[in-house]
DNA sequence: TTTATTTGCGAAAACGTTTTCGTGTTGACA
DNA sequence: TGTCAACACGAAAACGTTTTCGCAAATAAA
């Protein structure tokens, strides 16, 4: 057991002043060469390393990064992470993650814990309930006590900060025109409750394409499947009450389960009826057959967000930037549950 | 912009001293009633939290939990750092996660840079290059600092400390005994290379299940699959040229490889071969048929490895504990890849 | 030899807490 | 009036750094 050594070991030991050690560590020119040789060749031996905490109290700056994600075992939400902590950790950055389980209370207790001095800026993902009850005064107050946020994906117009976001509802706009263009009428949509704004953008592409297209919107091909419940038989009564042939799922999940539903009905994916889905994940690709879906490129989204709050935050004294919002281009991965 | 306040703002404006605010706050008998009371409502008016990184700095102690995982788009970590996410959290410690991407030089890296006060102990999965190398200098160097680690299912006998790991010889056994309950007789281990220790402890139940059923061992049943690497024609030309009715996968993705390789080559699923995977995620619970599965209660185990570490960092100047190491026992969850 | 300049180092403050110890004031009691 | 507790509060150290400033001694210039 040999604890760690602190500059003051140092300083007693070689009998100097702890300011000569911080100097010779840091090779300043104050100190004599001989000091310094003896003071390194003593720090390498009990393998110095200064202390985090110390540093960050005297800085003001922890080199730490919040991140709260509404769900952790979720694909997009894993790859979004996996480019955050790629980024923030080649900038010297650690991640400090909090799971907000779709819960505000969550979000804002975790918030507030780490905003008293534990890190240095916050990249987040709007939970469920929050956008539900459209409340933001957690947020408001961090940014006005000069904390940098960085929204992604789920994000708000309400506050004002750098965000990142998909091109929902242009890539839904084309995956419909997919659809369209190999002939396909009648276009369902799967989706979530409204108060997911990035399920109502995607509403919105769906809608503009068919209007495009001059095809009639019916309400009743939209099938709206409420959140964290079983709803197989939502799914199975939707396809055997109407006649559809082109199915446009706003996640991964609704898509492999539709799927799994049509072709018990006994229908043929993609010949009687074609599914597109969101996220590029396992579920897409090892499916039979492989499911046509909308790449989000979360790792991209990750990178970003991690770009623009480390940016900010190391600008700190030289103009102040506008807040920006940077969109992700979405591509569609065409695989065999539509027809080319 | 209101930025923090700290004591010392309070203290200077209701001019009193730093220590009587804070004792005030603490709601110390020292402090007279009116004091603490005008202090205290100070305090609250200006949304006084006391800073965490001087709280660290004075305690010794972070209330932060190193967590190191080679992989997070991954189901079966996912669904552990949730759990200990979820009893960490309750005990008031934050995680900071780090990826190692299965490289030693990305471990040792990031436990360093953690070790050096931001964190209070470690959790962790072995890299798949640190199982490969066996070299544990790194931490056994920090065990030596006093830094209690926690290993989790990739774990070595090579170094003292808490462990939680599964049962992966004695479920592998009972998936093999599932096949051979329902009549099949020459049973397949599609597995990862040697130096995963996990594996091999599910070759080893396998085996052990194949001679106490008194069935042959045949080597060329046992399919090695390189990591990170395309498989599917390995996995064609086995099937093709090997007879085989029931097939024992080490992970999901492996097993819905197979499952839709052995579809495509025309037989049934599970009536000509039967499948088993380790994992229970969405690829097993969404496939057509559903597959039958080991489920590793990651969770669980991410909660005990939580429990196991908290419990002995606050232990601190009580008698030492003895090391555990918790066994998980993990279930055979049977669905439609396999006959009952 | 005296004065000026460099060289090499230490003292101390600062970051924001907590906590021990000391001290002045008040009131009670003899 | 003098002694003693109780009360209410402040000073200072400590956690481990960095950095500014000051101050000696050594060297250079006069």
């Amino acid at each position: 057991m040999k604890p760690k050594i602190t500059l003051k070991d140092i300083a007693k030991e070689l009998d100097v002043s702890i300011s000569t050690v911080s100097k010779a560590l840091k090779n300043s020119a104050e100190i004599s060469k001989d000091t310094k040789d003896k003071i390194k060749a003593f720090a390498k031996f009990y393998n110095y390393r200064p202390n985090n905490i110390a540093l960050s109290l005297k800085n003001k700056r922890t080199k730490n990064i919040g991140v709260i994600i509404p769900d952790i075992v979720h694909h997009f939400f894993t790859t979004v992470f996996r480019g955050i902590e790629k980024y923030a950790n080649k900038k010297g950055y650690n991640i400090i993650v909090c799971i907000s389980d779709e819960s505000i209370e969550k979000e804002v207790i975790n918030m507030e814990m780490l905003a008293n001095g534990s890190i240095d800026g916050f990249i987040l993902s709007l939970s469920a309930e929050t956008q539900l009850k459209n409340e933001y005064t957690h947020l408001k107050e961090l940014l006005d006590q000069g904390i940098p946020i960085v929204l992604f994906d789920r994000v708000t117009s309400e506050i004002e900060c750098d965000k990142v976001v998909l091109n929902h509802n242009e890539i839904a706009r084309e995956a419909v025109e997919h659809f369209i263009s190999a002939g396909s009428k009648n276009i369902a949509l799967v989706t979530t409750e409204k108060y997911f704004n990035v399920s109502e953008s995607r509403r919105y592409g769906y809608l503009d394409a068919l209007e495009a297209h001059n095809i009639k919107i019916e309400e009743n091909l939209i099938l709206t499947l409420p959140h964290d419940m079983e709803n197989d038989s939502l799914i199975t009564e939707f396809f055997q009450h109407n006649k559809v042939d082109a199915v446009l799922c706003v996640n991964e999940i609704f898509a492999i389960q539709c799927m799994s539903i049509i072709q018990e009905l006994g229908f043929n994916v993609p010949n009687d009826i074609s599914i597109i889905g969101f996220t590029d994940g396992i579920l897409s690709r090892f499916s039979v057959p492989r499911i046509t879906t909308v790449a989000q490129h979360g790792e991209l989204m990750g990178e970003r967000a991690a770009k623009l709050l480390i940016d900010r935050m190391e600008w700190v004294d030289e103009v102040e930037e506008p807040f920006k919002t940077e969109v992700i281009n979405a591509t569609l991965i065409k695989r065999g549950s539509s027809i080319n």
